[in-house]
DNA sequence: CTGTTAGCGCCTTCAA
DNA sequence: TTGAAGGCGCTAACAG
């Protein structure tokens, strides 16, 4: 090894340690190791058995690989194979607190489980920016794409999606075949309701929270769940407590609520962040938890287990949801997939 | 156009709308507007003008474009050019919660900005996990890296990354020049030292919270930030309560802490969660914020609004934390660049 | 079992 | 002002 010395003073760019010696190519291995590019090709790709390879051809090869800290050009497969080990995940709202920087971890998880990279890109609500992220990672031949909502949503695909390999999360095209992932919120109102149930409740059972938009879905499935589990037992919703899925609006409507008089004895908050507000509302109006009303919430999030009591939750996995669409865009999903994923209890304090 | 039906019956793939009508290429471009591929290169690619084409010919050309729906080839470009208009950001903890989804609200924004995508990946805190994504990245020719943690930390880069275009987020190297984005925690200490003096306060001034982890730095800078600005006015802080930066664990020490007797007059908390911590064991002994106790705390997170009172906040505005690192990454940063951007007071209800 | 050959789609000297 | 030719690094027929 000979030892350079840059005649001219600033030879070095920026963090410049190394003067940078041109990345290794395939060639450079196969010429190490005295064999053809193709051939380096097939082993450094696993195929050796099937191109039945010397064993000691092989060697030499992934030894020259490994000596010369070979890395592939992903850009010049991809020009040739047309994918890339890649898929994109755009969102509405990515920010979306608590729920979508989850989705993020379980997605990555999955797609490096599966030797890909995820790609994001984020919408803001905005159909433009949709059609320019889609056709950007388009153009970096993405090999499929997420399309994730903050929250659950009744969507219509983007056309320029048509022919490409999607997965729908937190959101589902009635209209088109797409695949879609989303969490079980028919038997989570169910289990909710059961939940107060078996704690001995018969009425004054309350829904706290509403859809939002008209185009949102989990609230009205809860709802129905509860419904459905109430009737099973020949019981019924004493009613909904409209309000958004905010803990000041959730505050609002029920202080101004308990204010006129009313006096539940179990609460269904449609998240946790209804729940805070209920909490507050009901600490105001005098109301222990659990012990005049039994509170349970959806999300199972880091809120759930800082108020206190800790409010009984049923757990919406977001991490489990992004594995799964990334698991489902990966596998050439069949049309008109839907995975309902469960929402398991995760027990508090707010059940009597 | 003529009609074509696939004889065979089972033509169609998943969502199999359209028999995939071969991607159209710059040659098809270029043929379709009776020009070489050379020509329809510099046009689309904006050289037109340097190249001084005729404009009747960049009509033609921009027309059949837009006709055929032209749509370069990234991966193509990319393989001459080197370049991919695509960034990585690889982070410990991209579900940091409230913290990094806003950091990638804001990389995304920037990126799209500047017609870059963002590539992401968590490394759980993993060493080797790091190693691989790195190389996944840089496999895949993005232009530049963002290093990001979940806590400020001071760390060291990784050495694959000599030579890479890197930029750090929310974390420094003081050994390697790489550029650094981060809050500016001194000033922010001292601005919350200085609402807390603003509002009469001279003494019973606490610090809630303490740095995690030895290489951690955002809490021993806000601490040397609270000391400066009380040593401006020749006042000295009572002391700090230790403890992690969580609600339940600021919960029982501040507990514990008042059970002993200690009657704080000003608390600064190092975030809102503990902040939250605080307040419950305040209630719990009957002392009213911001009556007995005033509260200042950092992150301005939703956190912060949902207390009640609302606690006033420094805002740690992390979109644009991301942004700013995105920024710098994508105009080839001077090495040693180090920003600090400011924390802005978000006033609440939590100081007398 | 291994090498030769031919592109993937694009950009870019070099000529005309 | 435009076109022809070559090659980025890799994979995949097709020979041998």
């Amino acid at each position: 090894v000979v030892l350079t010395v840059a005649a001219t003073g600033s030879g070095l760019g920026k963090g410049g340690q190394v003067p940078k010696p041109r990345k290794v190519t395939l060639t450079d291995v196969a010429q190490h190791a005295r064999v053809s590019a193709t051939t380096a090709s097939y082993i450094l790709n696993g195929r050796s058995v099937e191109m039945r390879i010397a064993s000691d051809t092989e060697a030499r090869v992934r030894i020259a690989a490994a000596e010369l800290g070979y890395r592939p050009n992903r850009a010049a497969r991809s020009l040739r194979t047309k994918r890339t080990a890649t898929v994109g995940l755009i969102s509405d709202f990515i920010a979306g607190g608590h729920f979508s920087s989850q989705l993020l971890t379980g997605a990555c998880a999955a797609a490096r489980a599966s030797d890909h990279l995820v790609v994001i890109g984020e919408t803001g609500g905005d159909l433009d920016v949709e059609d320019l992220l889609i056709d950007e990672m388009l153009d970096r031949q993405v090999d499929g794409v997420i399309v994730a909502t903050r929250t659950a949503l009744r969507i219509t695909v983007n056309p320029r999606l048509a022919g490409v390999n999607t997965v729908l999360l937190n959101c589902i095209d009635l209209t088109s075949q797409v695949p879609a992932v989303l969490p079980d919120d028919l038997t989570g109102g169910s289990t909710a309701a059961g939940l107060l149930l078996d704690a001995g409740l018969e009425d004054g059972i309350w829904v706290v929270g509403e859809d939002p938009v008209p185009n949102a879905v989990a609230g009205s499935l809860r709802l129905a769940g509860v419904h459905a589990r109430l009737a099973e037992d020949d019981l019924t919703l004493a009613g909904v407590v409209p309000c958004d899925w905010e803990v000041v609006p959730a505050y609002d409507a029920m202080s101004a609520w308990l204010a006129s008089g009313a006096r539940p004895r179990g609460l269904i908050c449609l998240n946790d962040r209804i729940a805070m507000g209920a909490y507050q509302a009901l600490a105001e109006h005098g109301l222990d938890v659990p012990g005049d009303v039994s509170v349970v919430s959806f999300d199972a999030s880091d809120l759930a287990t800082w108020l206190r009591p800790r409010v009984t939750s049923l757990e919406l996995s977001f991490a489990e949801l992004g594995a799964r669409a990334v698991d489902l865009l990966l596998t050439d999903p069949v049309v008109g997939t839907v995975v309902r994923l469960p929402m398991p209890v995760r027990p508090g304090e707010s059940v009597r």
